[in-house]
DNA sequence: GCCAACGTTGGC
DNA sequence: GCCAACGTTGGC
């Protein structure tokens, strides 16, 4: 999952209480499908900082509680507020992740790009611009081993 | 359903 | 700040 550390970053869900923060904000219908259908509780995640001096994979997070709907949308005074959203018919889904560790370095986008293992890892296949994608259980350890 | 215009993302 | 690569919108 990817965050502008300027906007969300891992420390900032570090320091939330019980280290607890719900992912809202995410308006791409690709992304949402994955928060309604595939992510479940006590899966894993790669915290990701994107659009900053070092992008790359910073952390890990745990899935604390499935989909449901992104009440960031209800909000007019919100800015991700969807006036096409409402309580009837939610548009926008979020998840809760909690917070598990910090790698002890940033895995950067440069160096995942040249690990010829991950050619198929969607965060480095041609313009992909997903804020949330999936990793494969032999993905996920080989990123790991980079630590 | 097509597609041009437009807005957004995000690396660089 | 630039701009490639998207996704979305809306006229037709």
């Amino acid at each position: 999952m990817k965050s502008e550390p300027d906007t969300f970053g891992i420390n900032d869900l570090y320091n939330k209480p019980n280290q607890t923060e719900h992912w809202d904000g995410v308006r791409n219908y690709q992304a949402r499908n994955m928060m309604r259908d595939d992510m479940k509780l006590g899966d894993r995640v790669f915290f990701y900082h994107s659009n900053c001096e070092m992008p790359g994979i910073v952390g890990i997070m745990e899935i604390v509680k499935e989909g449901y709907p992104d009440f960031s949308a209800f909000d007019p005074d919100d800015k991700h507020f969807d006036p096409k959203s409402d309580h009837e018919h939610p548009r926008w889904m979020m998840v809760d992740v909690k917070y598990v560790r910090t790698l002890s370095r940033t895995i950067t986008l440069k160096e995942l790009k040249h690990q010829e293992e991950l050619a198929g890892l969607a965060l480095v296949r041609r313009g992909n611009r997903l804020s949330i994608m999936p990793v494969s259980k032999g993905e996920w350890e080989f990123i790991l081993s980079l630590e």
